[in-house]
DNA sequence: TTGACTTTTAAACAAACGTTTGAAACAAAT
DNA sequence: ATTTGTTTCAAACGTTTGTTTAAAAGTCAA
């Protein structure tokens, strides 16, 4: 057990490409051979440190997107440390900001998007993953956050209310193919500007209860 | 060419068992064998009938996708058919109504959502095919139906807007994993209802202006 | 330098893949 | 009954798949 580190051991290379290839194409998209190709070493290496194909795509969720995921609500904290009770608009303003604009650079945020999407609709081992350390956890603080000042009838309606904020969030966000097929614009720096915009704009309105 | 037909003919049965499967665990995820052991007739038929997988793949969107969301896009403007000039909120109503509760049956349903969604996030040809023939179209007359009640700013808003309902409509009715871990509950027909209702008031807010 | 340990490698493995073949089964018309 | 054309089939094709093996290369303390 050297790990013998230097900025880029063998595993870590498999695991960087082994990322980018299964959010590009999934898990049955992609073969060992593509991956250890890409990573520059011996197709044996993946079975040497992963054991197999499976538990190569949940280290991935397990040694990178989880750690991610975490650097983004930690950064959404962040932008809301300075308010001690900040009002629905700042909280959602943050969570745009966190999810559109946060600390990933675009490349990580496509990857981490695709890979999650997939778990969304066809959920493997790893979407429970996601699930008990990141998803619930943003879910539950968005809540306390949105709780206190949002009152909207029945109990429940908050919970649908930060539900279809996630799908804004989510759809504006991945379905890129689809959004610049309809706008016909691209996701430059002024786009994802007025796209946060909306987004708050449409979510406020959706919380208002009258 | 003869297409003996009879109600369920070798190719309808393989363009059947291939669109489960399709949708299930994606085109990389199925094999031939295992379509046609499901079909209950020969490998070599894939070939006779479709050339080769990847057309029977979208085979699948040309001969039922794309026919199955128009009786939806149908039966979202036949339930519009009675006003004259349905108010937003009508317009919501019958969208959400023939997404969640519409002509489909439910596994249909399921089928039809997943395929798509994998084509939104990670598009091949059939994304293509799916939105030159119906996705732009429903955009198009939603926009048609909204723009003569709603005014919200500029010209982009109201693009926005519709996108972000699709959004809403799209994770709502298709994360099933997610909400039912979130919320702990099924989707039967009263949980239905109670998102439908949710969809149109929280779209219904996200439209108004002031 | 030796020796114990970790890491990487080339080569091979059985199994599964999409595709092709050529003959059998079937249908309809002469 | 024979012919013609269509559809299905079992069997095999060459590749590619995930995985295993056993040896070579590398690392580092004694």
């Amino acid at each position: 057990m050297t790990e013998t580190g230097g900025s880029h051991s063998t595993k870590e290379r498999i695991l960087e490409k082994a990322e980018a290839l299964f959010a590009e194409r999934g898990f049955h998209g992609v073969s060992i051979r593509e991956i250890t190709t890409a990573a520059k070493c011996n197709m044996a290496s993946v079975h040497y440190h992963f054991n197999n194909k499976l538990n190569l795509y949940l280290e991935v969720f397990r040694s990178r997107w989880i750690p991610r995921e975490k650097r983004m609500y930690d950064a959404f904290l962040a932008s809301l440390a300075e308010e001690k009770e900040p009002s629905p608009s700042e909280v959602i303003t943050a969570l745009a900001h966190a999810y559109l604009k946060g600390p990933l650079t675009d490349e990580e945020n496509r990857r981490h998007r695709q890979l999650i999407v997939r778990e969304l609709y066809t959920p493997t081992e790893a979407f429970k993953l996601a699930a008990d350390e990141t998803l619930r956890p943003l879910f539950k603080t968005l809540y306390g956050l949105l709780k206190p000042s949002v009152y909207n009838g029945s109990e429940g309606n908050l919970t649908f209310d930060i539900m279809s904020i996630f799908g804004i969030v989510l759809y504006l966000n991945y379905s890129r193919p689809m959004v610049s097929l309809i706008t016909g614009k691209g996701y430059d720096d002024t786009f994802k500007t007025l796209l946060i915009d909306h987004m708050v704009r449409f979510s406020m309105n959706g919380l208002s209860t009258e």
